[in-house]
DNA sequence: GCTAAACAGTTTAAAGTTAAACTAAAGTGG
DNA sequence: CCACTTTAGTTTAACTTTAAACTGTTTAGC
């Protein structure tokens, strides 16, 4: 099953990365459309944990995002060793764009497959991925 | 649902190598286990189809396979530009230790999941795979 | 037959990831 | 107070992947 799942991702990225606009990558999209739908700062340490990558990836993305003023970097006033990550209004737009830009490569795939099959597959993938947090190595 | 997928995938795949014996990755474990499981013998090609990887990419998961020696890269009698691939009696040995070493580690998913969970995936998650792998662009 | 196109594999450069080493800041405990 | 440990983020090296260029082989069409 893992190994289905392994795949489908492989594909859907790939995919995925080839529909976004201004050269944006999956994992940068992902930061974006985190900001837009979990809470509007954060620190680089909770990005990546939210985004289940290390905090290497997450330096890199966001050095990316910020040389592209979807985001705004700056020091914590309470800390002295994190950082205040936020998103800017052409980083929204930018989310939004790319949503829009995606959107048409995965109407095809829903389409193509019974709306059902979405709507049982997404408590069971939540579960996994639950089960698999909570036992984290 | 695929950046569920995605974050899913990165997760089973980091956990999985880290079980793996012979410092074996999980696309070197899935070339062993196609050859015990689809067929044994097959071209680089046909791999990177099944694997749904570049031709780059099973050229270099071939390379670290064969210095293990778990496969043999001999050139095609019938076409000059072909190539066979071969599991060796290691190479199974090797799967079937790698199998046997992941397990643990999945078994305590398994048990956190309700198995009907995994009946009711498997087919959705064939069925995205097959129209993902119709529609290809 | 000979040229041109298609095909199979390899190589290369660019990108992203992990793990580990490293820098700097904030708690902790004597 | 001062050392010690923990924590946050960055850097580095090794690795994997993709896409594109390249080499060599086969097939088609004239």
């Amino acid at each position: 099953m893992f190994n289905e799942i392994g795949i489908i991702a492989q594909l859907t990225t790939t995919r995925f990365e080839r529909s976004l606009p201004h050269g944006m990558s999956r994992p940068q999209f992902s930061i974006l459309n985190w900001f837009c739908r979990v809470d509007d700062q954060a620190s680089p340490g909770r990005l990546a944990q939210a985004m289940e990558v290390t905090k290497g990836a997450i330096t890199n993305s966001l050095k990316k995002l910020e040389a592209k003023n979807f985001i705004t970097v700056s020091p914590d006033e309470n800390s002295g060793r994190q950082k205040v990550v936020r998103l800017t209004p052409e980083g929204r737009r930018a989310r939004d764009e790319a949503i829009l830009c995606a959107r048409p490569a995965f109407e095809q795939i829903s389409q193509s497959l019974p709306a059902e099959a979405l709507i049982t597959l997404m408590p069971e993938l939540e579960k996994i991925r639950k089960v698999l947090d909570e036992s984290r190595i």
